[in-house]
DNA sequence: CCGTTAGTTCAGTAATTTCTGAAACATCAG
DNA sequence: CTGATGTTTCAGAAATTACTGAACTAACGG
């Protein structure tokens, strides 16, 4: 990210969201390219992309492939220019459903599904050590539904969920709830 | 992890939760040591680590301070064994509670000053960018607050979260909150 | 003291992940 | 068709991350 298209700002914020990707298991390349959309007011093509983060062609299109897997982001195309253009939404909440839905699909589920296999596989094992495969998997369960709770929900109604009431008083077992 | 001091059940649970690890962002070794620490009975000593894993005494010596860093693994002492033995909670929403404070205060805290700043500093930029990354800062701080309320709640509270009233019912404006 | 056991550190190596450049493919206009 | 423009693929290079083995520190028992 040398070539200076950027602001300042905007370089920050991309640098410092392509960081927070790879903490996360994401990619500094996808994480920076999808910064970018995030910030930027129209669609880019593949040559800013380029020209932005200072990277190969082929790694544009590779990162964009797997945004676009991600659902993340879409391709447009401007009247009248035959290249493709990329957008993300610039909804946060919409983002994080997103992000959500897709790594509940390819890494919440799988894992879901194997803690069951292994429950039941276990057998031979102590009855202790049944018990922490249960409770695990019951918790990654509910954290499971938890999310698709999430994925119905209209933007930003996050805020219900903070504040002096908040999570707390949610939680707190006063209501018979479930 | 090939010597077989583990059950083919263990070994299925420790490698597929070292796996889901690197997935997050977290070294493998690292996630199997602490897996096969929740699933163990009884506390393990460095060699025990190393049988079972098959990795390098040092590699178990870094990563038991990478975990203890974390506040996830602590040291013991069996009575007649000078060795360090380790444990980790076996109560999974303390393990939750514990990761989700550590990852707020190193990645989720530093992301939330620096979002800060850079809308400070955005003075210069379009209306548009200056509320792109307003929201994102507020999006973020709401998660960082529900993180905090979330470690204030007893085990297993994450149950009144789900069922058929569940995140749904709580997130959707209806009583005043907030 | 000295030998033994336990734990740590770190430079070098190995493995993995990411990135690039070149080639292939695709589409369009003339 | 042919050339121009835009995109994808992928083998190998580069960079990063993880791991090991050897050397070191520490603490204890005799």
């Amino acid at each position: 990210m040398t070539k200076d298209r950027l602001s300042k700002t905007t370089r920050t914020f991309v640098t410092h969201w392509g960081e927070m990707g790879t903490r996360w298991g994401i990619n500094r390349t996808v994480a920076q390219i999808h910064a970018l959309l995030y910030i930027s007011e129209k669609p880019l093509n593949a040559d800013d992309l380029v020209e932005c983060l200072d990277v190969a062609r082929s790694n544009i299109s590779m990162s964009i492939k797997e945004l676009t897997g991600w659902s993340l982001v879409t391709l447009v195309h401007l009247p009248g220019d035959r290249r493709d253009h990329f957008t993300t939404p610039s909804d946060v909440w919409e983002l994080f459903r997103v992000i959500i839905t897709e790594r509940k699909r390819r890494e919440f589920d799988p894992t879901l599904q194997a803690m069951s296999a292994m429950v039941s596989a276990s057998a031979g094992e102590s009855a202790e050590v049944v018990r922490r495969l249960k409770e695990l998997h019951a918790f990654m369960a509910s954290i499971a539904e938890i999310m698709d709770q999430l994925k119905v929900l209209p933007p930003s109604a996050l805020a219900g969920l903070v504040g002096a009431a908040g999570v707390f008083s949610t939680l707190m077992p006063k209501r018979g709830s479930s």
